[in-house]
DNA sequence: AAGTGGTCTAGACCACTTT
DNA sequence: AAGTGGTCTAGACCACTTC
């Protein structure tokens, strides 16, 4: 059942007749029949760009996009799990009662954000970190010679942890919240190359373990995704040029002042929600790090 | 006027009547009058994926990817040049002889390869590297604290020279063909941040000074752009961490050794032609490159 | 044959900019 | 008022997958 508040607003006054010339009357109500008819101002946007603090216009938004809200919606509570297909196009446009060509919009948009998969014959499908090719969406370093293929990890350290002040501060936690806190080195064909150090809410990933960690084969996100019901959208990450120190020296086995690449990442999850910082020394001298700009 | 050969293949055989049902009888041919209905199996396709060797399928593609090959040729011809207007949806679809939903899409797909920017109640304009927004698109390199903002250059060589063995073959010359080689200094409030250097092909860049460079002020794809003809469309990067040597620490300022951010970057024109090779060396203890991943 | 996404059309109206 | 891009609809057919 969709939740409560979901009013269309159609603010284009579709084409053919039946629907009252009224702007902001909605053409009508989104599935279950008792709904009141209140119009709409970007509210349900869990998702998309903060609400401006207040008066400001109205807010209009095209239908195609509180419809993608909506659909949104859906993957966020889980209606729809990774992997699954979700309803056809027909289906939601029916459900929703807008066009077919309304639902093909806003789907588009999702697609292009990499929440959803489209497979023509087969359906839409929901996107989902246990795929060959999503392994490598924010893994950007890859060997300088042969084929790119994921790397062993090996935990060094997992820990609950009271959140530092810096961290805390770029996962929109306060200081000394409880976070889970993993140290990890990942080797590629035996080389140690990359050293990690990540930051989790610890109220989200309450009960990861050191040993459901170690058991797990694949990527850390399939795992989170899964077994923790939180899903990776996007990530902002900052990236440097450093000296190894004796940690990193050690457990990557290279001389002491060995430039590294230094990697500072914010992943988020629905809603634009920081849910991971991740820490990552990156040994360039067999790798690179691939970027394509356009 | 269209050079010639431009005819489209509809093989979606259109809705509404008038057309003939024959598969691969095109709709109408394009603009003037007179050309030959041959069926055309995805030739005219400049920019697109690489045509097959031989047999294969016969390459079907859809009627919008047509127009945006033949939009793309108007592009890279310079009958619409860079910052100018093109015409309308309207006035393109009369001429393709195709609907106007169709010209958009061909457009929607030009707009987010940033080829073209469209502007709502304005119009559709040639994108161009002589816009605040388009600055940052390829140089990410962005201060640790306080707004982005353009560097200051310093030419410390421009010449002629032959292609060295690895710069021909990432810029997909001979060995020895003549390039043009500039080496530079950039300052972000003064401080001397990133040295870099570039190799262009000498028979595009023909004329290119030193004199010509210091003179201009602004983004060198501006330049480049509007001198020759030349925009740049993509690129793809390959960042690694390095420790400076005696030349980057004498123009950056720096101790030997400092660790900085290795960058080398290759950028390619219309029909992903490569025309531009940039190895540079950023410092990082004040700045960061940023990067978002999705 | 039926269902799904993908393409194409034609026409309507909205939001925005300029005349 | 006229022109441009932006949204929305309804219906047709194509390409692909599955039954």
């Amino acid at each position: 059942m969709n939740s409560a508040s979901s009013n269309l607003t159609n603010n284009a006054t579709a084409a053919s007749g039946a629907v009252s010339p009224t702007a902001g009357t909605p053409a009508t109500p989104v599935a279950a029949a008792a709904s009141t008819p209140v119009t709409v101002t970007a509210a349900s946007n869990t998702t998309a760009s903060a609400v401006p603090a207040v008066t400001a216009s109205p807010t209009f938004s095209p239908l195609y996009q509180q419809i993608k809200a909506l659909i949104t919606q859906s993957l966020q509570s889980g209606e729809w799990k990774p992997g699954e297909l979700i309803p056809s196009e027909v289906e939601l446009a029916g459900r929703f009662k807008v066009s077919q060509g309304t639902v093909r919009k806003a789907i588009d948009e999702l697609a292009a954000e990499n929440l959803v998969m489209r497979r023509q014959g087969k359906g839409t499908f929901v996107s989902t970190h246990h795929e060959a090719r999503a392994h490598f969406r924010f893994l950007r370093l890859v060997p300088d010679e042969g084929v790119p293929h994921y790397p062993e990890s090996k935990f060094i350290e997992v820990k609950r942890v009271r959140a530092p002040a810096d961290v805390a501060r770029l996962m929109d936690l306060k200081s000394g919240d409880a976070v889970i806190f993993i140290k990890r080195v990942q080797y590629f064909d035996g080389v140690p190359t990359i050293v990690e150090e990540l930051w989790l809410p610890g109220l989200i990933f309450k009960g990861l373990t050191a040993e459901r960690l170690v058991e797990y084969k694949g990527p850390m996100y399939g795992l989170f995704e899964t077994e923790f019901g939180t899903r990776m959208i996007r990530a902002s990450e900052q990236i440097r040029a450093v000296c190894a120190d004796a940690g990193a020296a050690q457990l990557l086995n290279i001389d002491l002042g060995t430039p590294l690449l230094s990697s500072e990442r914010v992943s988020f999850t629905y809603g634009d929600k920081p849910v991971e910082l991740r820490r990552g020394l990156y040994l360039t001298s067999r790798h690179h790090y691939q970027n394509e700009l356009s």
